[in-house]
DNA sequence: TCTATTTGACCGAC
DNA sequence: GTCGGTCAAATAGA
């Protein structure tokens, strides 16, 4: 069933891609970059939702949540309220708190910096938690939009114990919102990566322009630890990828089942994600672009492309 | 007055 | 029973 909703997925992204390459080839044919954006979007969060999907049925982790809800909602997922699709309860009372259940698997991404991180994205503090055995309480933040726009991306950051000590920020979900500030940025991204797939039309198994649009404009110039929870669908997705970089230099490291990727660039412009891409691409372990293989999905299994 | 933060309570997961 | 994530009333600040 879900196996179906990925190729379902698949060739829903395949169609976009198609309808790219004509406005490509055709630029003056329709209304030019606006439905360009549109279609980059599309294609993209396609392969988001493709990689969810196989990773959790891979993983024995089928969430009737993820099926359930649509994918072109990718923090859906996320949601914290995932008992068996029983939606959340209704407080039988005004003051009733807390009523919620712990996540068990998420996708979470982990960065470290010296500094706290302006990831550009509007945060309202929602909590402060000391935590066992640590010094400094744990910040708990939620989307600012949250509430107009039902984005569920969440944030925790905590200072570490570490001399000397920095902040370790955990991002739970991806936005969904539009928020005005960061809508210029990614749209600025976005027409890079048009460039991109234009002068990268010849695709091929090892060079496919999807990514190698990403990897082109990489600079080695510093060099980060990144590491992500449950599989790679914050590195392709869609608001991951968008994402306005911190000022800083920054660690990413992973809470869960790690997928070490190395190298990266500070100097790019989005270089975090870049260097995700670009890493994947070397990576023997467990994720390999070129052939397409990844976290513990194979997708040269499901995947061809002409 | 409106918006954001603080903080104790609540409650599910472990 | 403990821990940690979230809620929401109270409070602070613009």
């Amino acid at each position: 069933m879900d196996r179906q909703k990925a190729m379902e997925e698949l060739v829903q992204g395949r169609e976009f891609a198609t309808q790219l390459q004509n406005l490509l080839h055709n630029p003056l044919g329709g209304d030019g970059l606006v439905s360009a954006k549109d279609l980059v979007l599309k294609i993209m969060r396609s392969f988001t939702d493709t990689i969810s999907l196989l990773n959790f049925i891979e993983s024995g982790e089928v969430s009737h949540n993820l099926a359930g809800t649509h994918l072109s909602s990718p923090c859906c997922h996320d949601r914290i309220y995932e008992d068996s699709g029983e939606s959340r309860k209704i407080p039988p009372f005004k003051d009733r708190r807390g009523g919620f259940k712990r996540r068990k698997t998420s996708v979470t991404w982990t960065k470290v910096s010296p500094t706290p991180i302006d990831d550009g994205h509007a945060w309202r503090k929602y909590g402060q938690k000391e935590i066992l055995n640590a010094k400094y309480p744990r910040n708990y933040y939620r989307c600012t939009h949250r509430d107009e726009q039902d984005c569920q991306a969440t944030k925790q950051v905590q200072k570490t114990d570490e001399d000397p000590p920095v902040y370790r920020t955990t991002y739970m979900g991806h936005h969904t919102c539009k928020d005005p500030l960061i809508r210029a940025h990614h749209e600025l991204i976005v027409d890079s990566n048009l460039l991109s797939f234009e002068s990268n039309m010849a695709p091929s198994k090892q060079d496919h322009p999807f990514f190698s649009s990403f990897s082109s404009s990489i600079k080695q110039e510093h060099r980060e630890e990144i590491v992500m929870s449950d599989d790679l669908t914050h590195y392709l997705s869609l608001d991951y990828l968008l994402s306005p970089p911190p000022p800083d230099l920054a660690t990413l490291e992973s809470s869960g089942p790690t997928t070490m990727l190395s190298s990266t660039p500070a100097g790019s412009d989005h270089g975090d994600v870049i260097s995700g891409v670009y890493s994947c691409t070397t990576s023997s372990d467990s994720l390999d672009l070129g052939g397409f293989m990844v976290g513990s999905v194979d997708f040269g299994d499901v995947l061809h492309f002409d």
